[in-house]
DNA sequence: TACAAGTTTCAAAAATAAATGAAATCTATG
DNA sequence: CATAGATTTCATTTATTTTTGAAACTTGTA
């Protein structure tokens, strides 16, 4: 089973994007692999498929259970485990959003919450204080609006672009009715 | 000049964070520095603060030149370059957003684009383009929306979040509205 | 134009991350 | 409960990325 040269050239496409998104070259590929392969895949046939050794697949098969974004599933009378995406596009890319929120922004707002708590000593604390406030507020609030959007189904969120309307003319049309109240 | 312990901390952590938001944990680090330094640094000064060589300093600060997220500033009668945060946070993450979006999105649309311009050949390439086709809405959706965020103020989004107001809550009135039109 | 202060470059070294594959472990079934 | 098919682990190897530092380069000044 050898993938045709336009989808292997988007799992190797997936392999290069991999670390972007929080994982490695492999890794990037075997996701991009499993999402284009309508039938659930053993891990042999991912090793085929992408030239990697089985102990690597189980690796990676590991971290992307971690993320939830693959699942594991069974043919009677086959003892081999198959894998297949978790949910659609949409999901995946939800729990993506969702892991890395956990491990690149809420760290960084743990640290700087408790560097706000204390006092500062000198001028040098001062300003830097001010400075990390700010990136407080900033991660806070995009923390607060992605999550606001990822509650909207993709079809909610179409509908309003096909609308041809930005969500700044919303939030005028929000402005102004508020002040009629 | 030494940098105090809380400070110290928050820099090793953008050290840390660097590679995830896209360059290197040295240069994470400078960002970090210039971010709560209140004077301009040299280059000199940079590479004593993280104990790093003054080659590395001079490939960082060409990097994050070319991210334009900092800027190069003179004292007269001083030879040396100046080094400060090219504006403020809000700013700076906008830059950063822009420069992933860019660098990571944007290919992954184009190679997209390509594949699902050609005719499918069988039923694995049938399969592959309807994934690849909610990739690709996925990827339009996401950026527009971004966009459309990043133009609103800080402000803007601060004052609709102090509403107590959900996006979720805009979009149904505005829906709402629409109706009644 | 020669010099010195400052900056950049880049080949080589060091550090880090990823992949391999053989051995260990797990597990369904006769 | 022994075994064969399947999966996982992890020490070692391999590949990649980052850092160093000395040499080359740039530029303002005497």
């Amino acid at each position: 089973m050898t993938l045709s040269e336009k989808n292997f050239a988007f799992v190797m496409h997936c392999g290069e994007m991999g670390s972007r998104w929080g994982f490695n070259r492999t890794i990037g590929q075997m996701c991009g692999l499993l999402i284009i392969t309508k039938d659930p895949m053993t891990a042999n046939q991912i090793a085929d498929a992408l030239s990697i050794s089985r102990g690597n697949v189980s690796m990676g098969i590991k971290e992307l259970q971690s993320w939830q974004l693959i699942k594991v599933m069974h043919i009677p009378g086959d003892r081999k485990e198959y894998y297949a995406p978790a949910g659609d596009i949409w999901d995946m890319a939800n729990r993506v959003f969702e892991e890395r929120k956990k491990r690149e922004v809420e760290p960084t707002l743990s640290l700087l919450r408790d560097n706000l708590l204390d006092e500062a000593s000198n001028d040098d604390e001062i300003y830097a204080q001010k400075q990390m406030g700010e990136i407080h507020n900033l991660l806070e609030t995009v923390t607060k609006w992605s999550s606001e959007l990822q509650r909207l189904t993709p079809e909610q969120l179409n509908k309003l672009m096909k609308l041809g309307s930005g969500i700044g003319k919303v939030i005028d049309l929000k402005d102004k009715i508020l002040k009629k109240m």
